[in-house]
DNA sequence: TGGATCTATGCAAACGTTTGCGGCAACCTT
DNA sequence: AAGGTTGCCGCAAACGTTTGCATAGATCCA
């Protein structure tokens, strides 16, 4: 019932704790006799060594902590899932958070991870995240953070993200070539940097093809569903109606999708669409969605290696890293 | 930079770490005037309560576990997404670990998950778990596990799940009804519950339609895109190829869909298919697919709640409950 | 006024590890 | 033969909390 300990092993083998400590952790001064027989005992005994009384004692874990918006989110299980595969390969174990969004709500799981010693952070911070002092405090204790997707300029730390401005204007300036006049842009919050960035690819896509920038074809709202639905009710609700939409992310344009699909418009006809994100859904969609791919599960990878790199660096507030993927336009039926 | 203990405030206050300790924890000993001035120091400084320490002195943590096969199937990132949320409400974090459907793996996290001292488990077994012993020390250390999803006679446990077989029972009924006459089944394995009770429902709803029950129509594999793929293909190759597909779940049902538009199929007048899971995708794909519905999220919930309810009960090892849901059949266009 | 009860606090041990330091043989040097 | 290495191991303190028990002063009752 109640756990083996370290101190079990020592009294079975009349040895001291602290010779089974290091033999477990196969220290050099213990012979090679004596770390076969705690190994043995080690094993017979169901003995597992207690992670918290580790940590406090060497003042370090080998966890690391995840915020991400919505854990549900394509984009964002397809990040957790390339961080657990490279975190698991160095013996860590993430902890996972959802801000759902939540500016307050994401001050309390950091406040949780924190508690629980983290040796470093992996956020993308939720939409409603302006200022970020909260984030102070990992600095303070010296604990490493690595931003990805979403960042914040008024936040420093490492950061893996795409280029967004590229992606966006890739995007736009693709609808411009194919002939599309009244160009429209769901957009994000424009506190977040992807919301950000892609309106200004967007904006410039618009400006470099000789297209006039119409304030009223711009509609912000956030990255979900609803918000695509909401932004192209507005939208079709204009006098003048747009004949191609860009949208901020796939999510907002499967919002899109659906609202047309009710409406009985067709796409790319009465309206083409173009997304953001390259979901695994967008290529099935009918008609399948040109979209801007974005590596989720590798860059949930380099920001997981890069953040274990800084914690291993000996430096206890090592200078931020940027590393940036480059987008790609998949071009595909709905435009 | 170094973070502040109980003992720091003692000192600021004067007064000694155990009445700091009862003040934060809002003991009844301690005067209101002590409390605040305690709240107000641990404020001052920054002080975050040290979750490891609690966890080695109280001899219980506020985490609890989890491990499914792949975080980035909608599936799982949906219930994990439920999860979160309701252990969120009890000041829990989640540790999530995947087994990549590789029993090793998933014995190796949940070795790190106990050394780490969740509270409990919640897990959806690999497709490569048959035996399951290593969940016994689970039992013998009385940590509380619930099973969700994916399960394994030979592992006494809690367990939410939902009818697998009236699911599949429904959905064959369905394509037996519309006159479908040979209709394959692209199987789990059948060493997973959900594998062998999807099978059973396919083969009772075909007896029961008094279609005749053809082993060549039967194809088993795993549970992803690419099983669906190699299903599909087999299904292809017969002699007599079947006219509808009954698939073991959304992603595999996928796979077949990639495959036949591939071949320039049309569903479902040259292959009618169902699928298992109601991913939102199935929604939209073309033509919609018709599947069971399987509340993934509310599945997540269940289980967390279940088993914070274990982890409060006084009894160490408190007798399984098993909760199950039922399942919807959702007809679109695919059948 | 003496004892009992209550209130508010402190002492010290314990949770399971890790690790600097020191010790004790046994073996090597010159 | 005396001193110096080397190999192997144990002592004890420490990490940051929690908590049973003791205690000091205040209040109460007969």
């Amino acid at each position: 019932m109640s756990r083996a300990t370290i101190v079990d092993i020592a009294n079975e083998l009349k040895i001291s704790p602290s010779t089974v400590s290091r033999a477990l952790r196969d220290h050099p001064d213990i012979s090679k006799k004596t770390k076969h027989r705690v190994i043995e005992a080690a094993e017979r005994l169901d003995y597992f060594p207690d992670s918290l009384a580790q940590g406090l004692k060497s003042r370090k874990t080998n966890t690391i902590g995840i915020i991400v918006p919505e854990i549900r989110h394509h984009y964002f299980s397809s990040a957790i899932s390339g961080i657990e595969e490279v975190t698991y390969r160095s013996d860590f174990t993430i902890m996972v958070c959802q801000s759902n969004e939540d500016c307050r709500r994401e001050e309390i799981n950091l406040r949780a991870l924190v508690s629980n010693r983290v040796a470093g952070l992996l956020i993308s911070i939720s939409q409603t995240t302006t200022a970020g002092t909260h984030f102070d405090i990992l600095h303070k204790r010296g604990i490493p953070i690595v931003f990805f997707d979403r960042i914040n300029d008024s936040i420093k730390g490492s950061q893996v993200i795409v280029n967004d401005y590229q992606g966006a204007y890739d995007a736009v300036s693709h609808l411009a070539e194919k002939g599309y006049k009244r160009i429209a842009h769901i957009a994000g919050p424009s506190t977040i940097s992807i919301g950000r960035d892609r309106f200004l690819g967007y904006r410039d896509a618009l400006e470099q093809h000789d297209l006039p920038f119409t304030p009223e074809l711009v509609v912000e709202g956030g990255f979900r569903e609803n918000d695509g639905k909401a932004g192209i009710k507005r939208l079709l609700s204009l006098s003048i109606r747009p004949d191609a939409v860009f949208a901020v992310n796939d999510p907002v344009a499967i919002g899109v999708y659906s609202i047309l699909k009710e409406k009985k418009l067709k796409i790319p006809e009465d309206m083409a669409l173009v997304g953001f994100s390259n979901n695994p859904i967008s290529a099935l969609l009918e008609p399948p969605l040109t979209t801007v791919n974005q590596p989720s599960y590798e860059i949930g990878k380099t920001a997981a290696s890069l953040l274990l790199e800084q914690i291993h660096s000996d430096e206890k507030n090592p200078a931020p890293v940027i590393k940036e993927y480059q987008t790609q336009l998949i071009i595909r039926k709905s435009s």
